[in-house]
RNA sequence: GGGGGAGUGGUCUAAUGGUAGGACAGCAGACUGUAAAUCUGUGCAUUGGGGUUCGAAUCCCUACUCCCCCU
């Protein structure tokens, strides 16, 4: 099986690959030590939050900072963001594009988009002077921030919206791709990067339901020139259901050699989904936030059971002593690590298990009553911090007391449910288990 | 033994003669390039009995339970 892989600035990162986002420079709850813990390998964070708050001065001043923590190793990949966060994966600064469509044409509160830019009225809290926001505000913050991939400022396309709308909101996002590409490359002159040092450009494929428009926007995207390609606008309809026809198709007018970035996808099954299409990289914040929420993913593995598990758990908690024994041609510790390995075999092992059907994952609403007593782990078959440490009804109380606690438990499993996935879909060896996909 | 006070869903609490409402807990959900530790839906109650009244959680009588004070 080939591998894609993705080159930036000489590291290289294996897809597909999931990024949780980081909106304001942080996975919720997470330091980064769970990130890694939890296998993810790259985040995206938000141009127009983060030019917000902290604002790209203090990102500026962090490009160049001396490592001075403890922790922090020096690199040349190291940028603003990333000594900032003391994060050393992949970072996508996402355009703000969103943010345009959400506070503006979805909540329909003040500002204006027009062929220059976006005029917010009202801005941040602390930043009520942004004023315009334009495609080379969005490139140039976006250069300040210091990211791997940057994405071109891009006019959202309504889930409902009207073949004019439509037509409108493509145009415009090609006319700014175009204006961000003149930008980028100005920037890339000016600070002489070259294509071992700088970072990549991506677009975004807008154009609604309509395949016309969408493979306009595509092509004529293409002819300007990217260095991978995003799924703009929803994947989804109201009920939450993958458009099948409309992501393949979309997929297919993007060459292969190209990273095919699906924004804000999605459910797990989608991503298996959608990889089968030729999406290879995604980000969505529902892992993050449905675990701050209370609701947390879980494999339906049908070879599970509650019984077994305990017993996996019960053999792996007294594991180094079983291993040390097995050494010493102990006949019990050998039928035990025996059996070990069958029921590990059976349980972490989601190899069967079909990870585009809905049926094989379930939802645990961890904050029911009935698992005010429950001893098991979240995932009966989880490799995660949390499984591994807490069970079902501490975490239960936890959020019933409200601590923090509660969010970072839930999201490192939320988001080791969707690692597990994307490194079962990719055969990526997580890094946690010692081997490192980054160069 | 005497005096006083109080009893409203699982819990806390509104309604002082006029549609028993809220919060939490319970149950069932939602969340898709994060203005979201958020939001939605839903089950469940006037301590029992009697009386006054067109109408009672509310006023009266009584029983029961609890609390406080006195002895």
């Amino acid at each position: 099986m080939n591998i894609k892989e993705l080159k930036i600035k000489g590291k290289k990162y294996k897809l597909p690959i999931f990024l949780p986002d980081a909106t304001l420079g942080i996975v919720r709850s997470l330091d980064n030590r769970a990130l890694k813990e939890v296998g993810t390998r790259g985040v995206v964070v938000n141009t127009y939050h983060l030019n917000d708050t902290p604002g790209t001065d203090i990102l500026k001043k962090f490009a160049s900072v001396e490592t001075r923590s403890l922790q922090q190793r020096p690199s040349l990949c190291r940028s603003g963001i990333k000594n900032f966060m003391n994060f050393d994966g992949l970072v996508v600064s996402d355009s703000g594009g969103w943010q345009v469509f959400s506070l503006i044409k979805r909540h329909g509160e003040g500002g204006e988009i027009t062929d220059e830019g976006v005029k917010f009225n009202i801005g941040g809290e602390k930043n009520k002077q942004l004023g315009i926001f334009t495609p080379e505000d969005s490139i140039r913050i976006q250069f300040e921030i210091g990211a791997d991939i940057l994405i071109c400022l891009d006019d959202f396309t309504g889930a409902n919206d009207s073949e004019e709308k439509i037509k409108e909101s493509v145009k415009r996002t090609i006319l700014w791709a175009k204006r961000t590409r003149v930008e980028f490359d100005k920037i890339i002159k000016e600070k002489k990067l070259t294509d071992k040092t700088r970072p990549l450009l991506f677009a975004v494929i807008q154009g609604g339901w309509s395949r016309k428009w969408r493979k306009y926007c595509a092509e004529e995207l293409l002819k300007i020139g990217f260095d991978g390609y995003g799924y703009g606008g929803y994947m989804v309809n109201e009920k939450g259901e993958l458009d099948e026809e409309m992501s393949k198709y979309i997929a297919e007018l993007i060459p292969d050699e190209f990273p095919k970035f699906a924004l804000g996808v999605g459910k797990p099954w989608d991503i298996a989904r959608c990889y089968e299409f030729g999406w290879d990289i995604f980000d969505c914040v529902l892992p993050t936030r449905d675990g701050r929420h209370q609701r947390l993913y879980n494999f339906k593995n049908d070879n599970t059971n509650e019984a077994e598990a305990n017993e996996a758990r019960l053999i792996k908690r007294s594991d180094s002593g079983a291993l040390s024994l097995a050494s010493s041609e102990s006949h019990f510790a050998e039928a035990t690590r025996d059996k070990l390995e069958v029921i590990q075999g059976k349980f972490n092992n989601i190899k069967n298990l079909d990870l585009k059907n809905p049926d094989n994952y379930e939802f645990l609403y961890i904050s029911r009553g009935k698992f005010a007593t429950d001893s098991n782990p979240i995932g009966l078959d989880c490799d995660c911090f949390t499984c591994q440490n807490y069970s079902r009804a501490y975490v239960h109380h936890l959020f019933k007391i409200k601590d923090m606690l509660a969010h970072r438990l839930a999201v490192i499993h939320n988001l080791r449910v969707y690692n597990r996935a994307i490194e079962e879909l990719s055969f990526v060896t997580p890094p946690m288990l010692g081997t490192v996909d980054a160069e």
